[in-house]
RNA sequence: GGACCCGUAGUUCAACUGGAUAGAAUGACAGAUUCCGGUUCUGUUGGUUGGGGGUUCGAAUCCCUCCGGGUUCACCA
C-alpha cells in the first residue's frame, strides 16, 4: 500500500517517543480504511495495548497526535474503536500523481541490472503431443503466461520455459494407428491442422484397441489378458522399443508427426499470445537423473529390491514408498523430474523454479521436492508447485473418454464469433475495414475468455460460463476493454477543443478542487506498483485482475458524475483528463500483464 | 482406507493471509441520466461463511471433530 513504509516509520518513531518501545516494523497492521469511514490508511492499534498499557481508544489518539505533528503526509486522524484512522495530506496524494505521470514505466520494475542476476523459471504448458491443446491447458498457459510478466513486472529476471512430453507409449499409439489407417494423410492433404491430425488418430487407436478386446474376449480370454495380447497394443508397445533402440523407420515417423503437431500448436499459442524462451524435450532429458539416482543408492538414501527395482522409502514423512528405477534399469516419471530440476539448475541458477501444473500433480512435487532434500540439494526450498485446480463448464463436467472435452482452438473460434455477434449487433464500428474489424472480434473474444479465466484463484476449481464471461456488463474483460474505449474517445474529443487540447502538460500537483470521485480513483491509480508486487508475491492474476475492475468501476462513478471535457472551467477539465488519460494507462497495462490487449473502440 | 485441496448471498466470485457491520458482479424489483459512447449511475432484495466445539481482545481465515465435493496414493507421463 502506499505511504504504507512512511507512515510505519514515524508510527514506530511515536511509539518510541510515547512507551519508549522499540518495534519490530513487522509488527504493525496497517491496512486501507474501509470506506465507510473517514481516512486513508489504518492502524489496528489492539496489538500495541500491551506496550502502552492504556486503552485502544487512548493509544490510537496518542499515536494520532503524534503523526499528526510529526508526520510530513499526515494531516487529520480519527479513532474508532482500536483503529487508528489517518487522513493524508491532499497535496501528497497530488505529488504522488504528478510523479506517476512523468515516470514511463510506472508500476513496472525494471530487470535487474546485473547481469549476473539470478533469474527465476516458470514452467508451463508441458503439453503431451498426442493430442491437441483444450480447456485446462488454456488455464494452465494463461496463468504461466501473466505469472512470467507480473514477475517481470515485480522486477525479476525472468525464463519461460515449456517441457514438452513427446516419448512414450501414447505417442506411439498415434504413430501405429497413422499407419494403420492413414492412408498417408498429413495436415495438407487433409486441410487438418497437425495436432488436431494426430489426435485424431488416437483416438482411432483407442477405438480399434477396444475393438480388438472385444473380440479377444468373446474368444474366451479374460479381459486382463486381452488388454495385453490385443494386436494394436503390442504394435505400440514393439514401436516404443524400436525407438528406444534408434530404429530409424521408427524416428522418422516419430519426427514426422511430432513436427505436424508442433506446427499445430504453434499456432494455438501464437492465438492465446503466450511464449517461450526455451522448450525442452522429454525425449533429451528422459535419461537424466539415473546417475543422480546411483549416487543415492551409494549413500543408502535409496534401496533396492530382489527385481532389482530403485526405491524410496518415505513413509516417515507420511508418504508412501516410491519407485525411482523400474527393475530393468529405466527411469520414470520422477526421475526424469529429479534430473531435469538438476539441469536446470546448473544452466540457470535460479532463484525460483515455478511449476504451473494441475493440481492432480500434488502428490508428485511434494514427493519430488521431499527425494531432492533427501539428496541434499541446498536449493529445495526454492521449487514452487503453482497448482491449479480443473475447470468446469456449465454442462457439467470435462472427461476425454466421453469426448466433452472442449478443444482450446474450437473454443476461441466460438468466443471470436460471439464477439462478432455482439459487435454487429451494436454496430459501432461501421467503418472499420475487414482486418481491423477481425482483430477487434479476437481481442473481445479472447479477452473476455482470458479475464473470466484469471480473474479466479488458481486454487479454486472453476465454472468457465462462455455467455457470461463475454457480457458486456459486470466482472468481465469486455466491460473493461469498453471502459477502457470510451476514455479514450473522451481523449480523442479533447484533442480537439482549444484550450483544453494540452492537457497533457497540465501540472496536477496545482489542482486545488479535488471532489471526493476523483480523489478515490486517483488513491487506486497510484496504488498500481503495490498492486503488482502483492500479485508477483502472490503469484496471483487474479489480484490485478479484480484491482482493474475496481479501477474501471470506480472511473464509472466518476466519469458519471463529473463532464470531463466541457467542465466548469479549463483547469478542472485539464486535471480531469489527466485522471482520465493515467486511467487508461494503468487499465491498458495492467490487462497487458494478463495477455489481455485493450481496443481503442469497439 | 491414508494423504492433500475445496465448501462464503439463488448463481459466479472477493475478502490485503487473524481485524471494523463478510464485499462485488449477476439475477429480480424500483428509480436517475438520455450527456463525452448505448454497455453509465443510485437504491431495494438476498448470509447461522457446510454443522459443532476450541484458541483469541477479535475467526470465513488457526486447531479439533463430523458432513459434503474433488484429487491422489502406477514398474503412465
Amino acid at each position: 500500500m502506499i505511504f504504507e513504509d512512511l507512515l510505519s516509520v514515524d508510527i514506530l518513531k511515536a511509539i518510541k517517543s510515547l512507551y519508549d518501545v522499540n518495534v519490530p516494523s513487522g509488527q504493525l497492521v496497517l491496512q486501507e480504511t474501509k470506506k465507510e469511514f473517514e481516512g486513508d490508511i489504518t492502524l489496528v492499534v489492539f496489538a500495541l495495548t500491551k506496550i502502552s498499557k492504556k486503552s485502544p481508544e487512548e493509544t490510537g489518539k496518542a499515536i494520532g497526535e503524534y503523526l499528526k505533528q510529526n508526520c510530513p503526509v499526515a494531516s487529520e486522524f480519527n479513532v474508532v474503536k482500536g483503529f487508528l484512522n489517518v487522513v493524508l495530506k491532499e497535496e501528497s496524494w497530488l505529488e504522488i500523481f504528478q510523479n506517476a505521470l512523468a515516470d514511463k514505466s510506472f508500476g513496472r520494475k525494471q530487470p535487474p541490472a546485473d547481469a549476473a542476476a539470478r533469474p527465476v523459471l516458470v514452467e508451463y504448458a508441458s503439453p503431451n503431443t498426442n493430442k491437441p491443446l483444450h480447456l485446462g491447458h488454456i488455464r494452465n498457459v494463461l496463468l504461466g503466461w501473466s505469472v512470467a510478466e507480473l514477475l517481470k513486472a515485480a522486477g525479476h529476471k525472468v525464463e519461460k520455459v515449456n517441457i514438452v512430453n513427446d516419448r512414450g507409449i501414447h505417442i506411439c499409439k498415434s504413430m501405429i494407428a497413422w499407419k494403420k489407417f492413414g492412408n498417408g494423410e498429413t495436415p495438407e492433404s487433409s486441410g487438418m491442422k497437425g495436432d488436431h491430425l494426430v489426435g485424431k488418430y488416437y483416438v482411432e487407436f483407442d477405438k480399434a484397441y477396444k475393438k480388438e478386446i472385444e473380440e479377444l474376449a468373446q474368444g474366451g480370454m479374460k479381459k486382463e489378458e486381452a488388454e495385453k495380447k490385443a494386436p494394436l497394443m503390442v504394435g505400440a508397445q514393439e514401436m516404443l522399443r524400436k525407438w528406444e533402440a534408434h530404429d530409424k523407420d521408427t524416428i522418422d515417423l516419430w519426427k514426422k508427426m511430432n513436427g505436424w503437431v508442433y506446427n499445430g500448436f504453434d499456432v494455438t499459442y501464437k492465438m492465446i499470445g503466450v511464449d517461450f524462451n526455451k522448450i525442452y524435450y522429454e525425449s533429451e532429458t528422459y535419461l537424466l537423473g539415473k546417475k543422480i539416482i546411483e549416487e543415492g543408492l551409494q549413500k543408502n538414501i535409496f534401496y533396492k529390491k530382489p527385481d532389482n527395482s530403485v526405491w524410496i522409502d518415505l513413509s516417515s514423512d507420511g508418504l508412501d514408498e516410491k519407485l525411482v528405477l523400474r527393475g530393468d534399469g529405466t527411469s520414470v516419471y520422477i526421475t526424469q523430474d529429479i534430473g531435469t530440476a538438476d539441469l536446470r539448475y546448473s544452466e540457470y541458477h535460479f532463484s525460483k523454479l515455478i511449476f504451473v501444473v494441475a493440481n492432480e500433480q500434488d502428490y508428485h512435487f511434494k514427493v519430488l521436492k521431499l527425494i531432492m532434500k533427501k539428496l541434499g540439494y541446498e536449493w529445495t526450498d526454492n521449487l514452487f508447485h503453482l497448482a491449479y485446480a480443473m475447470v468446469d463448464l456449465p454442462s457439467g463436467k470435462m472427461k476425454s473418454r466421453e469426448g466433452t472435452v472442449v478443444d482450446a482452438d474450437e473454443l476461441m473460434q466460438e468466443m471470436t464469433d460471439e464477439a462478432e455477434k455482439i459487435t454487429k449487433e451494436l454496430g459501432k464500428i461501421e467503418d472499420f475495414n475487414s482486418d481491423e474489424a477481425q482483430q477487434l472480434y479476437k481481442t473481445i473474444g479472447l479477452g473476455a475468455l482470458k479475464y473470466y479465466i484469471l480473474k479466479v484463484d488458481p486454487e479454486k476449481r472453476m465454472l468457465f460460463n462462455p455467455a457470461e464471461s463475454i457480457d458486456f456488463n459486470g466482472n468481465t474483460g469486455p466491460f473493461i476493454q469498453y471502459t477502457y474505449a470510451r476514455i479514450r474517445s473522451v481523449i480523442r474529443k479533447a484533442m480537439t477543443v482549444e484550450n483544453v487540447k494540452d492537457f497533457s502538460g497540465y501540472n496536477v500537483s496545482n489542482y486545488k478542487a479535488m471532489n471526493e470521485k476523483e480523489k478515490n480513483l486517483l488513491k487506486f491509480l497510484v496504488n498500481f506498483p503495490f498492486i503488482v508486487s502483492d500479485a508477483a508475491n502472490r503469484y496471483s492474476p487474479a489480484v490485478v485482475a479484480n484491482y482493474i475492475f475496481e479501477v474501471s468501476k470506480s472511473f464509472n462513478h466518476f466519469y458519471h458524475e463529473y463532464p470531463i471535457v466541457d467542465s466548469e472551467n479549463k483547469e478542472a477539465s485539464k486535471f480531469r483528463l489527466q485522471l482520465s488519460s493515467f486511467t487508461a494507462q494503468i487499465i491498458k497495462i495492467a490487462m497487458q500483464l494478463l495477455g489481455i490487449d485493450v481496443p481503442e473502440r469497439m
